[in-house]
DNA sequence: CTCTAGTTGCGAATGATTTGCAACTGGCAT
DNA sequence: ATGCCAGTTGCAAATCATTCGCAACTAGAG
């Protein structure tokens, strides 16, 4: 039971030639059942709940080689730690509420476009980029 | 001679009530002489040339209290340390070459526009935004 | 089942930035 | 001009997030 949804986090894992170990099933466990943006003291506390032995140091390493085989996203929203999440289905930004710290996805195909259209201006080929808003909620 | 174009920012630093002080005026011609995006110890560097006493613990308290009175930009670009640069007349984004590391400003009243219309969709004010675009060379 | 390269735990090392503190010094008030 | 004192500085030590060295494991190919 609760085995719905063959871990396609974990395949990916494999077919980048990764070693599927214990700790790293807790990783990417937590990784998967997070839909929030946790920073790596978050994901360790998380990741203890299933392997209580895990050390900071293997967390780190790990988010490290997933990042670097584009299997998961790193963040900073400007508060000094690193945050992450698994890639999406569909490329997002954020809003990041600056008096609650909430993070909010939107998806702008305009802007998307219009970046797009201003690098080929100026003669670049996007590689990747990063569109954080910091607000605040409307006075209604 | 060359007291050209009486430094504004040092006068914003008198109303915002902070003291012009001699390391504070060296700083202060430094992000005012800098077109770049300069970091830490670039800055100190930079400083150290009319300054040389300067300690790069006051760059940091003296960088940090202009940025709290908003009177200078901090960036990240994501290589680790800090960047800064005076506030412009008008905001504008970054292009970041990920081969060579330059820095290149571009301005879109188009993404500015469209951004300001998804906030308020989603029942937000923007108070601040950071649009960095990692891009490379188009192949000629 | 064996063997080995990849992985882990742990503690020490890093590197950027901050902080405690005593010694200075702008610049308003005499 | 002179004095005063809160703001500022230099220096060294402290933080904080993240990385690294290394010896002990172990996944998983053969
Ligand atoms: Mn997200
Ligand atoms: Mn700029
Ligand atoms: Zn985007
Ligand atoms: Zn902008």
């Amino acid at each position: 039971m609760s085995d719905v949804g063959a871990s396609n986090l974990t395949e990916r894992c494999r077919l980048a030639g990764l070693r599927i170990t214990g700790p790293r099933k807790a990783i990417l466990k937590v990784l998967e059942d997070s839909s929030d943006h946790p920073d790596v003291e978050e994901l360790h506390r998380r990741v203890k709940r299933v392997h209580p032995g895990i050390n900071i140091a293997t967390v780190y390493r790990t988010l490290n080689v997933l990042s670097e085989h584009d299997l998961i996203e790193r963040h900073s929203f400007d508060d000094g730690r690193t945050r992450y999440e698994t890639i999406p289905e569909e490329h997002h930004d954020h809003f990041i509420d600056i008096d609650t710290g909430e993070v909010v996805e939107f998806v702008s195909e305009e802007i998307e476009a219009m970046q797009e259209e201003i690098a080929r201006r100026h003669g670049f080929e996007i590689v990747s980029h990063r569109l954080d808003i910091f607000v605040r909620r409307r006075d209604p």
